[in-house]
Formats: structure tokens, C-alpha cells, sequence
DNA sequence: TATATTGCGTAACATGCGTTATGTCCTGTA
DNA sequence: TACAGGACATAACGCATGTTACGCAATATA
């Protein structure tokens, strides 16, 4: 039972419990975290938690910062590379989102439902969130938009995405795939993607431009 | 610190635990029901408690059908309200979303949030929320438009509402109001809205709305 | 080789939770 | 007026939680 392992095998840091934190706040949300199970997650105990930290919170502000950072950095990357222009900027931003694999939409979720027990973690949502979306709102006026509606468009586009993840769609990939032209014209009022006709062409309209930069 | 109240003056059936705990629930969240605390709210304790309810479970299941039938009837009332019009189905469901007054918001939000870590509350928010892209759905069929254009503005239109009350949105009304007409635009494909140009003009085209049934 | 420090494991504490057993007052009925 | 049952309050049980005190082995240092 007592199973103690040699010290070079073990590499319980704090990047460990950060891990182990985010990936059981993804699963089971803020209320199913606790210091027994997470320290049981990573074959430890409570005794080695408080070698790292003061106290839980001190975790928890650093998986709040986890998250700020892993789930904006995508987009801010992936809009700059695009360059200059508007539309470019639009496919780029939703090439990260259908994509999946840097940006955690489940991620957000439990953020969204943290904040609402805890004060700090509101402050940290609503300071990324108005990021987002003045970059949304940039995309926009790159696009030719102005005043009022690059600002409503900002708004949609962002809401859209903020529902479409809070409400766990369990949409097949290849009907999101065929909607995304359709979610295009509406949005940025550009009929451009409305000839891809299958869910193939749609995925390699996106994967064609990830090959580019 | 008896205080014992005599009978008459107590009131503790069932509706009385349901609506303080939807109250808890809306303010807290999930996490920050307690039977302790509820009872204290009520001014009594964990006995009376059982002997409305068998479990704290059947409180929950009821406060989870108190909220499907509460945050959706009014828009099947105002929907079906409007006659067969979809552009007056459009501004009516609208309505009832920029009222807040039967609908609330952060009742969706708490029964989201509580969804994942309850699967049967994940089931009956599911059940819900069908029902209701269906019941948009048919206000955009009724406005003339088919197939794949219908059904992305029934999910543009209920996903952009869902994330702008999971962000909970610090928007001054006079803001809201004023972009109302520009959702209508990007969402609807009507620029009928866009001649209001003061928060009164749309309140007004609203609440004149409301009085002619 | 002796010692100090790091890096944990172990066990206990106080607290809050849902639940239950039991006691007790109030009210309706005869 | 006596009694039965409804409508609670009270107190305790078992459990899970964050936190702390303490013990001990592995490593670094001298």
C-alpha cells in the first residue's frame, strides 16, 4: 500500500497539478475538483500538494491563468498570421475554432460555470472575453464594416460560438462542416463559401490555408 | 431562538422549497444548494424539509421541471400569439426576450451550468432546448426561408441568444435596444428595423406590439 | 561517513453536507 | 375534554472536504 517511489521517477511539480486540475475541471466542472482526488489522479497524497502550494486557491488561480492563456493565444496567432485582410482574418479565426485542437471549447464552459461562484473567476472570463471580441470587432472592420454593425457582427459571431459550445451541440462533424458556408453569409455577409457543396471541399478550403503560412 | 411560529402563520408545501431553491439556484448556482441553508431561508429546518420531499433528488427534479415549463411557455404563448406571420413571430419572440419579465435568463444559465455534472439535468435541458430550435425553426420557415438557410438562422438566432446570457452581457439597455435593429438585419435579412433610430422607437414598436392582443 | 534539507506520506482536526431517529407542540375530531 | 395524527424542531450519524502537524526516507552537502 504504501507503494513509495524512488524521487527520480516522481516529477510532481506544479505544472502536474496544473494538469491534472484542468483536465478534471474539464470533465466534472469546478465542483468535482478536490485535493484527494486530484492527488490520487497523479498517485499522490494532500501532504505533497502543500509542498507546492499554500492552499488550493493558489491552484486555482494558476488554472485560471492556464486557461487565459491556452484558450486566446490560438486566435491571436492565428488572425496575425493571416494578415491584412478582413475575410482572410474571419476563415483563419474559424479555421481554429473547427479545429479543435489547441482551443478546448469545453474549457470555456467550465470556466463560464466557475464564474459563477466565484468572483475572481468572473473578473478573469469578462477580461478575456471583451479581448475576444474587440478582436472579433477588428476582423469586421478589416472586412469593410463599420460603426454599428462591424460592432452587432462582433457580437453574433462571438455569442454564436459561446452558445454553440455551452450547449454541447452533438452535431455530426460533416453537418457542421456543410452549415459553415451558410453561417458565412449570414455573418459576414459573403456568399463566397456557398459553392462548396460537400463537407470534403468545406474541410479542405480550411486545411488549404492552414499549409499556406 | 425557538421562535416557534404557530401554524397558520407557516406556509412550508412544496412550492414554497421549490421556489426558494430555484431562488438559491439562480443566485449560487448548483453548487450552492444546501438543505441547511434553504431551510434557514425559509425559517426552518432540515426536518420540515422531509416531510414535504422523500430526498433532496425529488426537490431538484422538481425545481428542473419548474424551469422547463417557466422559461418556455411564454414564447410558445407570444409565438402562437402572433398569428401566422413569421415576421410578427420573429419580433414577438424578441419581445419576450428583451422584456425579462416571465422569461429569465439566468435560470438558463444555472440549469446549464447544473447539466454538467447531472445527467438528468443534461436530459431535460436537452428535451428543452430541441424543442425550442424547432419552434424557431418554424418562425423562418413561416418567413420564407428553405432548407439549410432555415435551420442555420434558427441555430444563429438561439445560440447568439444563449451565449449573450452565458456572458451575461453588462450591456446598458439603451445599447441593447439600439442594436436590436441590426440583429434583425444580419439575422432575419430585414431592414425594417433600421428606421428606429432612438431606444425609445424600438421599446415603443415593441411594447405597441404587446398590447394588441 | 555524518548531517541537513528536500520531498513527500500518514493521520488527525474542524467543518459542512444529506439523512434519519426521535421528541414535541399544535390542530382537528369525537 | 381526551385523543390521534399532522407538522414540525432537535440532535446525532456517517461521510467528504481543506488544512495542518508530524514522521520518515531519499538525496545533497560537508
Amino acid at each position: 500500500m504504501a507503494e513509495r517511489k524512488p524521487r527520480k521517477d516522481r516529477n510532481l511539480d506544479k505544472a502536474s497539478w496544473i494538469a491534472a486540475a484542468r483536465k478534471m475541471l474539464i470533465e466534472k466542472g469546478i465542483a468535482g475538483i478536490s485535493l484527494r482526488q486530484l492527488a490520487e489522479e497523479l498517485g499522490a497524497t494532500t501532504g505533497a500538494f502543500y509542498w507546492q502550494f499554500a492552499n488550493l486557491e493558489e491552484l486555482l488561480e494558476d488554472v485560471r491563468q492556464d486557461w487565459a492563456q491556452r484558450n486566446t493565444a490560438p486566435f491571436t496567432r492565428a488572425i496575425e498570421a493571416a494578415g491584412d485582410d478582413g475575410w482572410e482574418q474571419y476563415l483563419a479565426y474559424v479555421g481554429v475554432l473547427l479545429k479543435e485542437e489547441e482551443y478546448i471549447p469545453q474549457y470555456d464552459n467550465a470556466i463560464r460555470d466557475w464564474a459563477h461562484s466565484s468572483k475572481r473567476t468572473a473578473e478573469v472570463l469578462k477580461e478575456i472575453e471583451t479581448l475576444r471580441i474587440q478582436q472579433l470587432h477588428q476582423v469586421f472592420l478589416a472586412m469593410g464594416f463599420t460603426g454599428r454593425a462591424a460592432q452587432v457582427r462582433a457580437y453574433v459571431t462571438y455569442f454564436h460560438q459561446t452558445g454553440y459550445n455551452a450547449m454541447q451541440v452533438s452535431e455530426p462533424r460533416e453537418e457542421r462542416l456543410l452549415n459553415i458556408p451558410y453561417y458565412a453569409e449570414v455573418l459576414a455577409d459573403r456568399a463566397d463559401l456557398l459553392d462548396l457543396q460537400t463537407a470534403e471541399a468545406v474541410s479542405e478550403h480550411f486545411a488549404a490555408r492552414d499549409s499556406e503560412t
